[in-house]
RNA sequence: GCGUCCGUAGCUCAGCUGGAUAGAGCGUCGGCCUCCGAAGCCGAAGGCCAAAGGUUCGAAUCCUUUCGGACGCACCA
């Protein structure tokens, strides 16, 4: 069997343009994919060489396409718009594609010429104070997927979580379990630990939240009362200012066109916006006019809203038992409190096992957990380097500032602080702590955090400031980062309950395709039905939040991640089940006669070769996908194989009969050259599948 | 104010290391189940690629400005 492969074939070809030219090496020249299956299978660009020798690109095109027509390398050459199309003899093309498949087997997709390097990939990062959210059903589908792909790449990749198990939110759980809920265990209730204890914390702002009405309906109101008096011109321009947006917003609702979005006014554009537009003005003071009793009540209630939430800052830090007790109990966890670290470790095990229970249903895994309560120490430790050395300083409460440069002279430096004056870590020191322990622990070539795009920043300061103390290690580092998740009606707040919690929503989606399983198969055991709706939901959630490109902010509308039409998960599943079940019939039928590729090859028409070009991009994908550290290009491959896939084999001519029959096919020779191809694209999908994570079916 | 990212079809998004008629899904309209699975296939309509300048033989793609949007600029994580 031919150990080429369709880069080989790609450089064989350009070297051979090279040398029609008379040149070298093929600089200046370039392969891309042909404009159509019918134009062939790839095509030299020859616009860059053409600028260099001030040549018209089609002349080079047809020089070329002549040299190449005597080369039984190829089947065809055509010299169109300054490229050269090229077709490839069919046995070779065939050869080439199946071979390597077939050569590289479970490793299909790797690129040779690429050395093998340790990466360390850390995803997930749940919290122990709450269940997942579709927040981090991204972040996770995310870097399982990303930690694929660069293994299939072809290096060592070893996958990390970091677990956020210690900080005032953990606290706030354990406070409230103490004070309202003592007894309750996922035992006693019934209730998966990450729920419990997410329940716990969204109890303790419910309590916090009593706590301060009380107050401010009693001794707090006098503090609201001068607030409000003080504050009168801010306050009353601020409730105007939302009046106005009110306004605004009936008004193109009403289909009034503005030329402006009032979603978000700068009130310092806002007048000549408005001079702009008279009879906007003059409809909205009449509109003003129209509702006095409303206007006022909203003045009121915006003003003491705005009111509240300043004082409420105040009552949290010096009046509020609920938050004091909170801190007093992050600093008997800092002293290892016996009470406090035994409920913390308790409830901890309990949101972990919960959160474990997910990461199973999603098939997704680690090879490391690092735990934030283990690396802060460290984190303490190098933060005393930092300081050592020069890089950071320390301020006039004792509190550890590094002085981050701007990137341009208007960008001013920024204070970041690494410790607090106090001692006590913040979110950097223990990033700090655990990127050093793991630079100690595997010495990794390069190193992904697949985490937001909100904490930029924040990786860029903390691969600074690594690259100090590791000089070259912080180039090796990088930021995943990724869009945030909406909700259809916008961000999701998890402190007031909006959000979407993970193992809900899963199982939502598992039972709308069980129960589109059910409606097609009626006769099929519930146990069936279930397995396949599990595979389908997961499969259409999985697809859904890889489908973007990572910058791309996924508004989360359930109805579209239901979907099951179109590009989605299930459509991907469902091509491999026909081709499986295609597959299936030939063998009952006695299976295929054995290939003899140097003749049947002729036979395959342009969209079979269209096929096998597409199966034989793997490689490239999986290149691009580790150049972006996106695995959408996988994603998208998938699609596209699937949709070729599916068109090729329902294709049928103008008298309605199909084009490509397999099991039908009269012809022996065709027929085993079909099988064969259905097989290589039946492998391909079932490898870009894995990648994205996402399990297959053979029936659906 | 400063920084990063973004503005492409009615909607959601690809394409962005400059090159062949700007693609896909959804939605809309019209076809296709005596024919290997209709979670499917085929076709149609729909775009001054935010705007204006520039660089170039050539710009959705590069540069500048303006307008619009998201995110960040905590001794929160």
């Amino acid at each position: 069997m031919s150990t080429e492969n369709l880069r080989s074939l790609e450089r064989h070809l350009l070297a051979a343009a090279a040398a029609a030219l008379q040149r070298n090496d093929p600089s200046g020249l370039r392969a891309s994919d042909a404009q159509s299956p019918a134009a062939g299978d790839l095509a030299v660009g020859c616009h860059g060489l053409a600028k260099e020798l001030k040549r018209d690109p089609q002349s080079l095109a047809q020089t070329i396409a002549a040299a190449l027509a005597n080369d039984p390398r190829y089947a065809a050459a055509t010299a169109e718009n300054g490229y050269c199309n090229v077709r490839f003899a069919r046995p070779l093309l065939f050869a080439a594609v199946a071979g390597e498949v077939v050569r590289e087997g479970e490793r299909f997709g790797r690129d040779p010429d690429e050395a093998p390097a340790k990466w360390l990939i850390e995803y997930s990062g749940p919290n122990t104070n709450k269940p997942l959210h579709i927040g981090h059903l991204r972040n996770t589908i995310l870097g399982f997927a990303m930690s694929n792909v660069v293994r299939a790449h072809g290096h060592d990749v070893t996958r990390y979580n970091i677990v956020n198990d210690r900080g005032i939110h953990i606290c706030k759980s354990m406070v409230a379990w103490k004070r309202f809920a003592e007894g309750q265990t996922p035992e006693t209730t019934g209730e998966k630990g990450d729920h419990l204890v997410g329940r716990l914390y969204s109890l303790f702002a419910k309590k916090a939240t009593e706590e301060f009405e009380q107050w401010a309906a009693g001794p707090g109101a006098a503090e609201i009362d001068a607030y409000l008096a003080q504050h009168r011109a801010s306050i009353e321009a601020g409730a105007d200012l939302n009046l106005r947006k009110r306004f605004l917003q009936e008004q193109e609702k009403a289909g009034r066109k503005l030329d402006f979005k009032p979603a978000k006014i700068k009130p310092q554009l806002y007048p000549e916006k408005m001079a702009a537009d008279v009879p906007l003005e003059r409809d909205y003071a009449a509109w003003l006019a129209a509702r006095p009793g409303e206007v006022a009540e909203a003045r009121r209630a915006d003003g003491l809203k705005r009111a509240q939430a300043a004082v409420a800052r105040r009552f949290e830090a010096e009046v509020s038992q609920l938050h004091a007790q909170t801190r007093e109990w992050l600093r008997r966890w800092e002293e290892s409190d016996p009470e406090v670290r035994a409920i913390w470790r308790r409830m901890n095990d309990w949101v972990l096992a919960g959160i474990e229970k997910t990461y199973a249903r999603l098939g997704v895994s680690f090879d490391h957990v690092d735990y934030e309560s283990e690396v802060y120490l460290l984190g303490k430790e190098i933060v005393g380097e930092l300081l050592a050395k020069g890089v950071a300083r320390k301020n006039g409460d004792g509190a550890v500032i590094f002085e981050q440069p701007g990137k341009t002279p208007a960008d001013p430096p920024q204070e970041k602080v690494l410790l607090r004056g106090d001692g006590t870590s913040v979110y950097i020191t223990q990033d700090l702590g655990s990127l050093m322990r793991r630079h100690r622990r595997h010495d990794p070539a390069q190193v992904v955090y697949v985490v937001g795009s909100e904490q930029e920043l924040h990786f860029e300061t903390l691969f600074v400031l690594i690259d100090r103390l590791l000089p070259g290690f912080g180039a090796r580092c990088h930021h995943l980062s990724y869009g945030m998740v909406e909700l259809p009606h916008g961000k999701m707040k998890s402190r007031e309950g909006e959000i979407i919690e993970a193992d809900g929503f899963l199982d939502t989606v598992e039972e709308a395709a069980g129960s589109q399983v059910r409606a097609r198969s009626p006769e099929l055991p519930d146990a069936e039905v279930k397995r396949r709706g599990s595979r389908i939901g997961l499969a259409a959630v999985k697809y859904h939040l890889l489908k973007f490109s990572k910058r791309s902010t996924v508004k989360f509308d359930v109805d579209e991640a239901l979907d099951m039409n179109g590009r989605t998960g299930p459509y991907c599943l469902y091509s491999l089940a026909r081709i499986r079940s295609i597959l299936r019939k030939v063998e009952a039928a006695g299976g295929a006669t054995k290939l003899d590729l140097a003749v049947e090859a002729e036979r395959l028409t342009p969209a079979e070769a269209g096929l096998l070009l597409a199966v034989a991009r793997l490689p490239e994908t999986i290149r691009a996908a580790v150049r972006d550290l996106d695995p959408y290009h996988v994603a998208d491959w998938v699609y596209r194989l699937a949709k070729e896939v599916n068109s090729w084999y329902t294709a049928s001519g103008e008298d309605g009969k199909p084009l490509h029959p397999v099991v039908h096919c009269s012809d022996p020779a065709t027929r085993a050259l079909r099988v064969t191809l259905l097989r290589l694209v039946e492998a391909a999908l079932e490898r870009g599948l894995g990648l994205l994570g996402i399990a297959t079916l053979d029936e659906m």
